[in-house]
DNA sequence: CTGAAAGCGCTTACAG
DNA sequence: CTGAAAGCGCTTACAG
């Protein structure tokens, strides 16, 4: 099964491949009679130009890349629409890549056991469509060196999550949020209504960006409030409902004295609550729950959810943007950070003046 | 910037290129000495092979493609981790490409405007990357022909979306529930319950599988019950809260003797439900609500949702064992049918025999 | 406005 | 076990 290539269509319409090429490039000098009858050509047979020749052959195009890291966070969906826009108002494409948790390359087999780094597959993405710039959604980039970075060649943003702090901040964008003060700020907030004894349900090692630095916050406001910490407060899950409702479990039958619970993601959040509603406690007379995010659900679901509010468009906007300004060499490489609003829902949380010793 | 090739890994290791392409290929016929020497300078120099021109040269590999087409659908991320194990245990690889509803593929250029049908962008994504087989998660393949198809040249499976119904049967493959059916068995439940007024919240016309199919089950349930249609009845919204919450609100305003809704997906049932609940009318006192899906949320919803539950792991399963029996070709292209459970929550329906007139 | 030719970085017979 | 050479399907100077 043989597909048709440029010769053909060359052939079929009686000119040279060039000008074949011209026409599928819209470049401006052909004459209207001969780009008009290859395209009827091209129309008939259905042809479709080989991306990989194409890809092979092109020094460069003007299509920037996002390189979206785990499909569970559910803004990204959102923030590609609001980047895409702002490319295309300025004359540039958006190639997105979806990298799963569990996906390989095309390359893995390489690599013996070993997975890829995520600077290894946004390099060869960055070659593969020869694209001129790139945008990393979340991802780990901790353990990226500077050769790495110079190596990519083009500029590269990544946002909502970090890179590696000792890398130099000229070679490189951020835009994101300061994880580690809206937890501290989350956390602070049931402190001062009153709770001592405060559990966190955080990620694995798997996650160092977002969770260690809400985990930090976490930490940092207890010990701001005056309260020590305590091993058995922490437990671990996945961005799942589920296993967050298993480290729920596993924190009160550790801790039956805590009275609030703070969750570094909506959905740790939402599970977290089933697992204390199951047990027959109450939100938020027995166990305070606080979240992170403000998905959709959270204001849907019973009882609301106090959490984290990030200005997803804003920063979608100032992604696009400072794209645009980097490849037009208006800009230089910075680096953002968006303020975060607690939205503070009363049904999920509750004043504890005398430190929750009720129970 | 030019980045290094197999030939300056060549004469880095003093080899020809083709002793470097068998290393990175893993042919058996290299010497071990040789082999470890070309790899170690592989890592020192960080190479990566460019795809581009791998894709363009090779015939054909062992990797099935996934085409994924819709970042909402909640089920997809799961089903891709039970299909990836199949194929990788019988040696094949899994290669993925989502295909979001705004999303253009490199060549949009080409069709004036005119959006890119699926099956071009599947047969775009089997030649680029030589694929063995495709599987289509989603997607809109009303409008295709036969010739489409052929043109395909692997073996195709569609998942959770329809064919065209004209298409022979033995061109391609699909792997499905009934959804026509299983909205007749959630609307006739609500019709067995006592309702009479009962109005639907479904997707526009951008949505021709799916939500086409179960509106369908919705009309047939109401004839099948003697309840003639109502123009009134029917709204409309996009996968989203927002829209449903919309459609439910114009639903009340249209026609305030309903008693019952079907949204044809849970994210629209939560929706609606927020809708009437800021109302103040009460679930099911007032009215009853029956989605369909069973995401993870519908039974942490408050009041936990009557749906329609599919068996996505068994799914997943079977399209990745049918995708290996069609490519050893031990089995032909077949259509596989699942059955759906209604999963009956009290506190989202209740029984209405008096027809729901107490309003 | 158009065509012939070189070459992008690989893989794959082919010859040894 | 190894290398030289052809060719995958394009794009891009270059020459006209």
């Amino acid at each position: 099964m043989k597909s048709i290539n440029i010769k053909d269509i060359a052939r079929l319409a009686g000119v040279g491949v060039s000008t074949v090429s011209r026409v599928i490039n819209q470049h401006p000098d052909v004459k209207a009679e001969t780009r008009e009858n290859i395209l009827k050509i091209i129309e008939e047979y259905n042809y479709i130009p080989n991306n990989s020749a194409r890809n092979l052959k092109r020094t460069e195009t003007d299509d920037v890349g996002i390189l979206i890291k785990g499909l569970y966070n559910p803004f990204f969906a959102q923030m590609l629409g609001s980047i895409e826009n702002i490319l295309s108002q300025n004359g540039y494409g958006l190639l997105s890549h979806y990298n799963g948790d569990n996906s390989a390359s095309q390359l893995d087999s390489l690599r013996s056991n070993e997975h890829m780094r995520d600077i290894d597959i946004a390099y060869e993405f960055i070659m593969e469509k020869k694209l001129c710039g790139l945008i990393c959604l979340g991802g780990d980039f901790n353990d990226v060196t500077e050769k790495d970075l110079l190596r990519l060649g083009v500029p590269l943003i990544v946002a909502s999550t970090n890179m590696d702090e000792s890398i130099n901040k000229n070679l490189y964008s951020s835009v994101a949020i300061d994880n580690e003060r809206a937890a501290f700020d989350a956390v602070t907030y049931l402190c001062d209504e009153g709770h001592r004894h405060i559990g966190i349900i955080t990620t694995g090692a798997g996650d160092l960006s977002i969770g260690t630095a809400r985990t930090r916050g976490y930490m940092n406001a207890l010990s701001n409030a005056g309260i020590s910490k305590n091993e058995l407060y922490f437990d671990m899950g996945a961005y799942t409902f589920e296993t967050a409702y298993e480290a729920m479990n596993r924190l009160l039958d550790k801790a039956p004295e805590l009275t609030a619970v703070f969750a570094i993601s909506d959905i740790m959040a939402i599970g977290a609550s089933k697992a204390i509603l199951d047990r027959g406690l109450k939100i938020p007379e027995d166990i305070s729950v606080i979240g992170f995010d403000d998905i959709d659900y959270a204001a849907f679901f019973n009882p609301t959810l106090t959490t984290v509010r990030q200005p997803v468009r804003e920063i979608a906007i100032s992604t696009g943007e400072l794209m645009v300004g980097l490849l037009e060499s208006v800009e230089n490489h910075k680096h953002v950070q968006f303020p975060t609003k607690l939205m503070i829902r009363d049904s999920s949380c509750s004043n504890r003046e005398n430190g929750g010793e009720n129970k």
